[in-house]
DNA sequence: CATTCTGTAATTGACTTTATTACAGTACAA
DNA sequence: TTGTACTGTAATAAAGTCAATTACAGAATG
């Protein structure tokens, strides 16, 4: 959730979830977010790979939802988009000579580990049909 | 926390907590952190700016801690680092003609807003002096 | 078989972050 | 009172990241 992919792919399954069972091109969904729509081609890929959506090539194809939206939570998006850990994961390489840099590294992931916990939890108990219930 | 500057601080309030009492130079931070001498001495700027830390210039001049660790709470780290929201802050400009790009950037500002809170909730739990503690 | 799509690679440009250089100012200590 | 060891800060450069764009092969449809 570092990035700008997490709410590129909730408003990909977004978009979805209120054209349930149609099938969107990627055209479309890159004007509603206003970007550039190989971009949106490549967070569809990913969305794929991690089975919460489904595509068809050719003419007419395009991208819905693998299953329903009460069926994909906020902690799925979370872990399809998720590369490195939240805040930075430890990319220092400190002094191991130094007491502290020798371990820092262990107990900055460890309280990384901890935090990412708390909003695993916080992602985990909203869908994706609760999130679209919100917009009027 | 988007960013490798709350590490770097931590790294800094760790270094100052073990070494209680005692003015620190930013060669010998560098060091331990094994980064630019300049980027420490910027840190140390925000940091006393947040009132976290002491420094002195001159000779056998550096920075120490403003107050006990255990008075130093790593969601005072946050605060102090942080310059955008947790995870992109809406940065996109969806197209507004689209009922869910109309409404997307506000469902995602809240749910933000919610986790950050349960993060700030977690940090707000362990001071500098716990996670010390840790360190063996 | 022309058309409308996806899938994907490659390149560029914009932006951000970090390192580096440079130097003025401050405090201490001989 | 002068050399030394620091901070503070600006300015620049180098490196890295992210998104836009171009390009094109391949698939499905009518």
């Amino acid at each position: 959730m570092n990035n700008g992919r997490f709410p590129i792919s909730l408003h990909i399954l977004t978009l979805m979830a209120s054209y349930e069972g149609e099938w969107l091109s990627s055209d479309l969904i890159a004007g509603s977010i206003n970007i550039n729509p190989v971009l949106v081609r490549k967070e569809i890929s990913n969305l794929r790979n991690h089975g919460l959506i489904e595509s068809k090539e050719g003419k007419n194809g395009g991208a819905t939802l693998a299953k329903p939206a009460d069926k994909i939570r906020l902690s799925d998006v979370y872990h399809a988009v998720q590369q490195a850990s939240l805040l930075g994961n430890s990319k220092n390489r400190p002094n191991p000579a130094c007491a502290v840099g020798k371990q820092i590294n262990q107990h900055l992931d460890k309280l990384y580990q901890d935090i990412e916990g708390a909003l695993l939890h916080k992602l985990d108990k909203m869908s994706l049909a609760d999130f679209l219930r919100q917009f009027g």
